[in-house]
DNA sequence: CAGCGTTTTGCAACCGAGTTTTTTAAAAAA
DNA sequence: TTTTTTAAAAAACTCGGTTGCAAAACGCTG
C-alpha cells in the first residue's frame, strides 16, 4: 500500500486537511502526475482499467479536487461566461439569468454576473473587469453608449448581444421577433373592436428595441389601413398620467386601443386608469409587452406579448459556445464566424383586456 | 527607445495584437519583471519615481492587463464572490443581486452566481461547482435541504448566509429584522380599526423566514389581545382562493385584516378580491411583505414591509470581506471569527390600503 | 525468442505573475 | 580614494495542473 502522502492528513482537527495536489493523488495511486491530469481529462492516451480504478479510489477517497486557476493558467480556459445585464428589476432580465444559468451550468460553465443598472459608466467598467477576470465569453444586455468597446470586445473574445442590438452590427444578436410581437398584439386589439390604436412608450427608452417596435407599430397600422399614433406616456416625472388622460379623453368612446411598450409604461398604465375605476373604462381595450405576473391580476388578465425568455437563453449560450469552441480549436486568423442575428418567436398571451 | 517586445505588434490586423506578459512589459520599460509586479501591487521596496513613470507609461500605451488566472495560482485568491439564489424571479433577489453586485464591485470584486430555482439538488450542485471554480466566499439564499453541505463549506471558505438561516445555526446570517416588521404591519392595521388579524402564508414555504414571521404575529397578537390566526393561503392549487373567500365572508364586516406573508401569496390575495371589485370590501384591510413595484398601485398603493436590500447586501459584502481578510491573513488554527447573526432593519410604507 | 507496432506512462518544460534571494549600482561616510 | 551602508534591479524559484516527446511495457507475429 502507497504511503500517505504528506498533506493528506491532520493530526490536530481531522476536519480541515490541506488542500491536495495533483502530484499527491499520484503518489499515493503510484503513477505520475501527468497520468492523473489525463484521467481528470479523459485525454486520449487510454490507461489501463486498473490504473483508472486506482486513481479513481484515491481521488473520491480524499475528495480531491484540481484547483482551478492552475487549470485556467495553463489551460487558458476558465469556463466562466460573463453576463452583463442593464436591469435587474426588470423581469425579463431575470428570467432570462435564470436561463443562462441553467444552460451555462448544462454545459459546465458558472457565470459571472455584472449589472449595469442602466448606467453606460458602470457598464463599461464592468465589461473590462469581467474581460480581466478571464471570462471565455460574454453576453451583454447592454444600456447603449457604450457600442464602440462592446464592438472592440467581440473583436478580442466571442461575445453575444442580448435583446439590444449596438449601431454598428457586426456582433451576434439574440432577440425576440418583436415585429411579430407588435403584430399579434395589433391583432388581438383590432379583433377586439379597437378602432384607433396607441403605442406608449418611455422618453428615456431610445434601444433600438423600443424603434423596432416602434416602427413595426406604424408599418402594421398602414398595412391594415388603421389609425393610430405612438404617446410618449412616461416623460420623466408624472407628466404622463395628464398626457395619457388626455388620450383617453380624447377618444373616449371611440373605440381606442392601447398598448404599452414594456413593463414600465404599462405599471404608470395601470396608476393612471386606477384612478378611472377598477376594470377599463367601456370600449378601452389594453394590451402589453413583457410578461410580469401581475399581468394575469390586473383588469381581470391583460393581454400580453411574452418571449419565450428560456429558448433565448439556451440560444444565447448555445451560440457563445460555439464561438468559444471556435476560438480554442483554431488559430486566430481563421477563427472568424460570421455575426449571426437571431430571433426567437414569442407568443401573444390573450386575456380579458382584449376580449370583445 | 526601447524596442518593440516582440509579442506586442501585430502587423496583419493591428487590432488584435497579442496578449503582452508582464516580462514583455518589463522588457519595453527596460526594468525586470519584478520590478513592474511591485509597480502594480504597490508593493513596499520603493522605485525611482522615473523607473515607475516608464513603467506607468507603457503599461498605458500598450493597454496591458495582467493575467487573473496567473495572479489566482500564486496568491490562491481570485476576488470572486460566489452567490446562491434560491429564487430570482423573487424582486427581493434581484434587488439583492443588485445590491451585492455594486457592494462586491466597490472592493473590486466580481460576482459568480447560481440560481437553485429552490431546488436542493440544484443548490448542491451550485455549491460545489462554485467552490470548485475558487470563490473566495459564498453569499447562500438557501432553499433548505443542504444545511450540513452548508454548514461543511462553511468550514472550508468565509460563508454569509442570506435571509435563510440553516437549522444548526453556526454560520454568519444577515436577514431582515422580521419581528419589527411584523409588529410594524400589525400595528398598521389595527390603526386601521381592524380587529381580527390573519397572517395569509404558502403551505409550501417551510423556511424559517416563514416561522419567525408567524411565531411574531402570534407574539404580537397575544401582547395586544388582539383576535387572528394563520390562514394557508396557497396551498398547491386553487383550493386557496376558496379557503380566502371562507376567511373574509366568515368575517364580513367584522373588521378584518389581511397580512400577506410573501409576494407571491399577495398575488393570489389580489386575483382572489379582484372578483369582489376594484377597491377593498368595506371594512377589509390589508398589508403585505415584499416590495413589488405594484404594490403602489393595487387598490390605490398597498401597505407593505420593506426591507432595505441595499443595506442587507452591503452588510453581507462586508461581513464577507472580513471573514476573507482573517483567512488570508491569519493561520488555519487562529482564523475562527464567531458566527453572528446580522438584522437590518426593515420600514412600513403605510398606503392606502391601511388607511381609516 | 527476436522483431515490430501499439498502447501506457513518465519526464520535464511549460502557462504568467508573485516573492525571496542574490547581485549590482549608487550614495554616504571615512 | 576607499570602504560601508542602503537601495534598486536581476535571477531563481514558486503556485498546481497540462502537454509534447520519448521511453518503457505490452501484445502479436513469424
Amino acid at each position: 500500500m502507497p504511503k500517505m502522502a504528506q498533506t493528506a492528513d491532520n493530526w490536530e482537527t481531522g476536519c480541515a486537511m490541506a488542500q491536495m495536489r495533483i502530484k499527491d493523488i499520484a503518489a499515493e495511486a503510484g503513477v505520475s502526475p501527468a497520468t492523473v491530469s489525463r484521467y481528470l481529462n479523459n485525454r486520449p492516451g487510454q490507461m489501463t482499467e486498473e490504473t483508472r480504478a486506482r486513481i479513481a479510489e484515491v481521488i473520491e477517497r480524499t475528495g480531491y479536487r484540481p484547483r482551478a486557476a492552475a487549470r485556467n493558467l495553463r489551460s487558458s480556459r476558465t469556463n466562466l461566461i460573463g453576463v452583463i445585464l442593464a436591469d435587474i428589476a426588470n423581469p425579463f432580465s431575470s428570467a432570462m439569468l435564470e436561463g443562462l444559468s441553467a444552460s451555462a451550468a448544462a454545459r459546465g460553465c458558472s457565470l459571472m454576473t455584472a449589472i449595469s443598472g442602466n448606467d453606460p459608466a458602470k457598464e463599461a467598467e464592468s465589461l473590462t473587469r469581467l474581460i480581466d477576470a478571464g471570462v471565455d465569453g460574454l453576453v451583454v444586455n447592454t444600456c447603449g453608449g457604450n457600442d464602440k468597446a462592446i464592438a472592440a470586445a467581440a473583436g478580442r473574445l466571442p461575445v453575444v448581444l442580448l435583446d439590444r442590438d449596438v449601431a454598428a452590427g457586426g456582433v451576434d444578436l439574440v432577440t425576440s421577433n418583436n415585429r411579430e410581437l407588435v403584430a399579434g398584439l395589433v391583432d388581438a386589439l383590432a379583433a377586439a373592436g379597437s378602432e384607433r390604436l396607441c403605442l406608449l412608450t418611455e422618453a428615456s427608452d431610445d434601444s433600438p428595441v423600443r424603434r423596432e417596435r416602434a416602427e413595426a407599430f406604424a408599418d402594421e397600422l398602414s398595412q391594415r389601413g388603421l389609425a393610430g399614433e405612438v404617446v410618449t406616456l412616461v416623460d420623466g416625472g408624472a407628466t404622463g398620467a395628464g398626457r395619457l388622460d388626455e388620450t383617453i379623453r380624447g377618444y373616449a368612446g371611440k373605440r381606442l386601443g392601447l398598448i404599452a411598450a414594456n413593463g414600465l409604461v404599462f405599471l404608470r398604465l395601470t396608476e393612471a386608469l386606477a384612478q378611472l375605476g377598477p376594470s377599463l373604462p367601456a370600449g378601452l381595450k389594453i394590451a402589453t409587452f413583457d410578461d410580469y405576473p401581475w399581468n394575469h391580476v390586473l383588469f381581470g388578465g391583460v393581454t400580453t406579448a411574452a418571449q419565450d425568455t428560456l429558448t433565448i437563453a439556451e440560444r444565447v449560450v448555445e451560440r457563445l459556445s460555439e464561438r468559444i469552441d471556435v476560438v480554442t480549436t483554431t488559430v486566430g486568423e481563421a477563427a472568424k464566424l460570421a455575426p449571426k442575428r437571431i430571433e426567437i418567436p414569442g407568443h401573444i398571451e390573450h386575456r380579458a383586456s382584449t376580449s370583445r
